[in-house]
RNA sequence: CGGGCUGUGGCGCAGUUUGGUAGCGCGCUUCGUUCGGGACGAAGAGGUCCGGGGUUCAAGUCCCCGCAGCCCGACCA
């Protein structure tokens, strides 16, 4: 591609309202231009690199022996009613009427539309398993739609659907497709880790998050360094000791509770100080409302309540903490001084931290009141011993002991294995060899095409701009024609043209800035549109008989005889 | 949906406090000089100042109502 005829304009400062480096670097390199919040359109540039991801998916979906196929985008409102997703969804979801009024939605993702079409096509065992895919655009009306592809309301998804007679047969396939996924993140550079994640909205028992390790995700995670227990912080547990906590109470020698006067102090930092104890020692009294009853979840004052880990502990009862409103409506709670023997508790949930034989420092059920000394089984009861606190970095790992670590990650894949739900509702069920009718076992599996294209920018950059792996980046090498005006200007526009020809006839992919700037402006946008090797042509190049080379990634630069250059470049 | 900030030429911004008829840098056009790391000079083009009301002799500026964008939070593949 010429750039004098490319449809590419590059900005020199970065838009306003681009905060992370993909954002900042794919709009100043034109690679992508928003039309909405959270909409973009796909500058030629930006489409090769998006194209090669899709590619890589592809060919990985198809050695995994998944079949490529469209579903609709517009989608009948009532195929979601059937599934009940129409409302948990919510507004999550783009609606739309046809003239009739009829319902629709902008798929957010597909789960429903393929269980609807497999339902009418398979009705025997002979037919499953099968496993289909698409690439195709997502609509989610997110909340808030921010760090430009990131989290955008229209992204493009692979999403691929399994369909099996059984659940044995079905972790066959998610196995392949895990292999895959690790396969697609390999090839497109990214440092990536598999997590053991927690199912969303989109239901089921076992699934993996993959995470590409950026300073920007918005997910935490926990993995550890010693074996290869990694999950996302939702379902991440600690290893803690159970065994003890319901046989024994902790032999504690320790003072009468005391009550301590600290007023105006509901926050455990402020206490712990003018208590003259560490946060760790403090108790903390989380109220939550557990089917409408209320409940306290107890754990050390310097640790934080996982939710999901304390609806665990509780089901089949649902727990939710506490927010603004529900303290509103109970004014005979203290908040901020709550203690763990408050009197209208009716289920208290500890962590096993709280076990530990140690008295603890703790509210008193009075406004501006402490107390110290408080000592479990004598001055408060625990009725269910659960691992509630988020995991943090230095825990130790459930699987072999050693520290956890806490990072940061974008979820580039997620991986389900979701059992019978959308079978269930949609009816996609098949006769066994003895005539019975059983639903069929689903897998679903999701990567985030457009997503990676900025995860890959967020690990590949620098200062200067975007360093693209070679699998994809939009062309293979970034050609810099320096003629000047001298009286060797034409020779080296001949030579400089010559090698884009043979370059390009060789099957390189060839992006030839022969336009009429000056050096320094050919070379920073070099720079920031990042192709993996640029190569130079200046007058006395032309005179040696010699074409630079430089890596965008190292900045190493060798030089390579113009003769043959082509073949050269092409096989090396 | 709460809290904060911002909407002025393609991009980045000043001007708003104190109302007087719109400016800077980059980019764009033309000419000349330059030509291996974002050159220089000269002359130009380009703006419903987010929208709608209102106050005023006069509104980018003040008031009211909307809309949009960004950040933090809640939420979420």
């Amino acid at each position: 591609m010429r750039m004098s005829r490319a449809f590419l304009r590059t900005l020199r400062d970065d838009p306003a309202d681009a905060e992370i480096s993909s954002h900042q670097l794919l709009l100043r390199g034109g690679y992508i231009r928003r039309l909405a919040s959270g909409v973009y359109a796909w500058m030629p540039l930006g489409q090769r690199v998006l194209a090669k991801v899709a590619q890589i998916v592809r060919e990985e979906m198809d050695a995994a022996g998944a079949q490529e196929m469209t579903l609709p985008i517009a989608q009948p409102l009532e195929l979601w009613e059937r599934s009940g997703r129409d409302e948990t969804y919510g507004p999550l979801m783009f609606r739309l009427e046809d003239r009739k009024e009829v319902g629709f939605c902008l798929s957010p993702t597909a789960e429903e539309a393929i269980t609807s079409i497999v339902a009418g096509e398979l009705s025997s065992y002979r037919d499953l398993p099968v496993n289909l895919y698409q690439i195709n655009w997502k609509y989610r009306d997110e909340l808030r739609p921010r760090f430009g592809l990131l989290r955008a309301r229209e992204f493009l998804m692979k999403d691929a659907y399994s369909f099996h007679a059984d659940a044995d047969d079905l972790r066959r396939t998610y196995q392949d497709m895990y292999d895959a996924y690790q396969r697609v993140f390999e090839r497109c550079a990214l440092r990536f880790r598999p997590v053991e994640a927690q199912a969303g909205e989109i239901g089921g028992d076992v699934n993996h998050e993959f995470m590409a390790i950026a300073e920007v995700g918005e997910d935490d995670f926990v993995w550890c360094p010693s074996c290869d227990y990694a999950a996302n912080v939702e379902a991440a547990r600690r290893e803690s000791d159970h065994s003890r906590l319901h046989t024994e109470v902790p032999a504690v020698d320790a003072a009468a509770r005391e009550r301590v006067h600290t007023p105006d102090l509901p926050g455990i930092q402020g206490v712990a100080e003018h208590l003259g104890v560490e946060a760790s020692e403090m108790l903390k009294c989380i109220a939550f409302d557990v089917d409408g009853e209320l409940g306290l979840a107890l754990v050390p004052g310097d640790r934080e309540v996982n939710e999901h880990a304390l609806g665990l502990a509780v089901a089949p009862r649902a727990a939710r903490l506490y927010d603004d409103a529900d303290f509103a409506a109970r004014p005979d709670l203290p908040r901020g001084y709550i203690g763990p023997d408050f009197e209208g508790a009716a289920l208290v949930v500890a962590d096993p931290l709280v076990g530990e034989e140690r008295p603890w420092a703790t509210g008193a059920n009075e406004t501006d009141h402490h107390v110290r000394h408080a000592v479990l089984g004598r001055d408060f009861r625990v009725d269910v011993w659960a691992d509630l606190v988020s995991v943090v970095s230095g825990d130790p790992c459930p699987r072999c002991g050693s520290g956890l670590s806490v990072d940061r990650g974008i979820e580039v894949g997620h991986v389900f294995q979701l059992g019978t739900k959308y079978a269930d509702a949609l009816d996609a069920v098949y006769t066994d060899d003895d005539g019975n009718r059983h639903p069929m076992v689903m897998g679903c599996y999701g990567i985030g095409v457009s997503r990676i294209v900025a995860a890959i920018v967020e690990e590949h950059h620098d200062d200067d701009g975007m360093i693209w792996p070679a699998a994809l980046a939009p062309f293979d090498f970034h050609l810099v024609a320096l003629p000047g005006r001298g009286d060797a200007a034409a020779g080296v526009v001949e030579a400089a043209d010559a090698l884009y020809e043979s370059l390009t006839a060789a099957g390189a992919q060839v992006l030839y800035d022969d336009r009429d700037v000056s050096p320094g402006i050919k070379f920073a946008d070099a720079d920031l549109l990042g192709m993996p090797v640029r190569l130079t042509l200046g007058a006395k190049g032309v005179a040696r008989g010699i074409v630079e080379r430089r890596a965008r990634a190292t900045g190493d630069d060798d030089e390579i005889a113009l003769d043959g250059a082509a073949a050269t470049l092409v096989s090396g």
